[in-house]
DNA sequence: TCATTAACACGGG
DNA sequence: CCCGTGTTAATGA
């Protein structure tokens, strides 16, 4: 677990304490399309992806669902921070997108660090930082970008946090991601193929251009 | 005009 | 057979 610590908090963490997050924290292996942690869920503690990659989506009181963003290797999640101010309980789903590590650090630990170490004071920072951009890219894409332009952006997002151009994905996930329906989604993914950008298949995208 | 819902046929695993 | 896919028709914002 310390090598898988080092080789993505190595940059910004120094060697004393992946030492004692590798002792404290809990190391957690989530496999393809796990729901890692849903809404109401109390939080465990702060999740530092280790390798894989985590889609995390906002759910109403029906179920429907939006998606917020992917997290990366190196990436902590600072919603669950939202501990700081108070609530114990996740307000969003998180879904393995591949087979993902993740240490979990204990809530104590992470008060004690913040205020004991620069380093992780400002992993803390940056990750606050960092989900909160890709929020407003979130809401600029709702706002500015018609289904077409939405659809054309998921799937380059996904083609960046998986490292791969092929999409194991369906028609009806795309939609619930996207918050749309699956029609829709099929239309524009037939047009998307027509003009050359992907190529369809069965659970599967190809994506060509993007 | 463009999205949604319902309904259907086709075909692969 | 079940599920994913592609399409259409009717309806709505």
């Amino acid at each position: 677990m310390k090598t898988l610590l080092k080789e993505a908090y190595g940059h910004i963490l120094n060697e004393t304490l992946l030492g004692e997050i590798a002792a404290t924290g809990a190391f957690k292996e989530v496999s393809k399309g796990m729901i890692v942690m849903d809404i109401g869920d109390p939080i465990p503690g702060l999740p530092m992806l280790l390798n894989g990659a985590i889609k995390v989506l906002r759910v109403n009181d029906e179920g429907d669902e939006m998606l917020l963003y992917f997290l990366e290797s190196g990436d902590s999640c600072a919603m669950t921070l939202g501990n700081f101010f108070g609530s114990t309980k996740s307000t969003i789903r998180a879904v393995a997108e591949q087979d993902s590590n993740m240490v979990v650090v204990p809530l104590e630990k992470v008060y004690h660090w913040m205020g004991e170490y620069a380093d992780f004071r400002q992993l803390v920072i940056e990750s606050f930082n960092t989900r909160l951009k890709e929020l407003a890219e979130a809401v600029d894409s709702l706002a500015f970008l018609d289904l077409h332009g939405r659809t054309a952006k998921y799937l380059s997002d996904r083609v960046k946090v998986n490292g791969s151009t092929s999409l194991d994905t369906t028609h009806a996930e795309i939609a619930a991601d996207l918050h749309t329906s699956r029609v829709v989604v099929s239309r524009i993914l037939k047009q998307l193929e027509r003009e050359g950008t992907i190529e369809l298949h069965r659970n599967r995208i190809e994506v060509l251009r993007f």
